[in-house]
DNA sequence: AACAATCTCAACCGCATACCT
DNA sequence: TAGGTATGCGGTTGAGATTGT
């Protein structure tokens, strides 16, 4: 410790900023394949020029297949209250105890809604004067009861005394009745998991082999794919639930698998699509040669692409009746790729829903 | 419609800690 | 035990979205 630390990466030479899908799905599929022991070495691996570190948080807070997005529920909003008045700003522990919520969710969770509602609270508690209003709903809380909401249960309760025997006594319990309800947020319109609503979601729901899972640090997919059949890319469940859109049939037991290193023209073929994304580049535009580079590399019959590639049309039910988006998508994708593979291709973002193959979102709007 | 103010949240940064040799 | 390295964590930032004027 405390010596100069070598930066973790060349900054230099690593991409930074929002993930493309193309970067999403490469980091998928290489994890799926190869889980992520070592998260220096996947960004090489995996043939993405991000920094390990950028790779672990994007697959943290955002791709792992347990991620519960959407609205916090009130019980989860109280969870955090309550936890945050014990353990104070310890994200991730307060993460462990609600599943599928990652410490980073959690945080700004705090700092944008749960916060401002506390000091709202507090104003109305202890009127113009009192001295405890903004601490009062930081980790260094002063409030004057000792109440506490029963929400928490298990191992809650457990990590609940340790703390409190570990000494956090500077930390009180805060009413919590009064309350107000949550203001409802925007479900996030970027999804690549499912979307439920929290109480839909248990985390015995979330993926067969993941029932286990409470927080980030817990997903095991260090081990390789055979140890973890049916978690990642198996997209049973990697629906969205977005207004305008139906749900498809889902096989239940099937494991996709992407073609990594076996395809590098379908990489290709994504970066250009990601790069057609995100620069505004005139799909006619699009090389010609790669589109039949990418349906030679088809045609050559790689049977695992070929398997993948129908999975993906069958399980994303790329349907070309769907609507409009998808049919004009879909005749942009057909210039580029064999006619089983379908991909919809944003034009513009604010006009269709980026970040979607068919039913499914891939990446955030940007 | 245009602009400003505010909000949201994904991503980055740097430190702390764990682990390995 | 010391030093080096990888990962985890919490604070912060900034771009895009939303709301208000």
């Amino acid at each position: 410790m405390g010596k100069g630390r070598a930066p973790c990466c060349d900054k230099s030479r690593v991409k930074r900023g929002p993930w493309s899908p193309a970067e999403d799905l490469r980091l998928i599929t290489f994890i799926q394949k190869h889980g992520h022991e070592n998260w220096r070495a996947l960004p090489k691996q995996a043939g993405l020029l991000r920094c390990g570190k950028s790779c672990r948080l994007r697959w943290i807070n955002y791709l792992r297949p347990d991620v519960k997005r959407g609205n916090f529920s009130k019980e989860e909003e109280d969870t955090i209250i309550m936890l945050h008045q014990t353990l104070g700003n310890k994200w991730s522990k307060i993460a462990s105890h609600l599943p599928g919520r990652t410490d980073n969710e959690i945080k700004n969770v705090w700092n944008t809604n749960l916060k401002k509602k506390l000091a709202v609270k507090d104003d109305e508690e202890h009127p113009k004067g009192d001295e405890s209003k903004e601490s009062s709903s930081t980790s260094s809380s002063s409030s004057s009861t000792s109440t506490i909401v029963s929400s928490g249960k298990g191992t809650l309760e457990m990590e609940l005394d340790e703390q409190k025997n570990q000494g956090s006594s500077t930390k009180k319990p805060r009413i919590l009745e009064n309350v107000q309800d949550s203001t409802p947020r925007e479900v996030s319109n970027h999804q690549f998991w499912p979307t439920k609503k929290p109480n839909e979601l248990s985390s015995s729901s979330i993926s067969s082999n993941n029932s286990n899972i409470t927080n980030s640090s817990q997903v095991d997919v260090s081990k390789p794919e055979d140890d973890r059949k049916g978690s990642l890319l198996n997209i049973r469940g990697l629906y969205d639930v977005h207004s305008s859109l139906e749900e498809v049939n889902k096989p239940e037991e099937i494991g996709v698998e992407i073609p990594l290193e076996s395809d590098y023209d379908f990489w290709n073929m994504l970066d250009s699509l990601s790069s057609f994304q995100s620069g505004g580049i005139q799909l006619q535009n699009v090389e010609a040669g790669q589109s039949s580079k990418f349906g030679d590399a088809y045609n050559n019959g790689e049977v695992e692409n070929k398997k993948w590639l129908r999975y993906l049309e069958n399980e994303l039910g790329l349907d070309a009746t769907k609507d409009e988006t998808h049919n004009l998508s879909k005749n942009v994708a057909e210039t580029l790729v064999p006619e089983n593979f379908q991909y919809e291709i944003p034009l513009k973002p604010a006009e269709v829903h980026p970040g979607t193959i068919g039913n499914f979102h891939l990446w955030p709007s940007l």
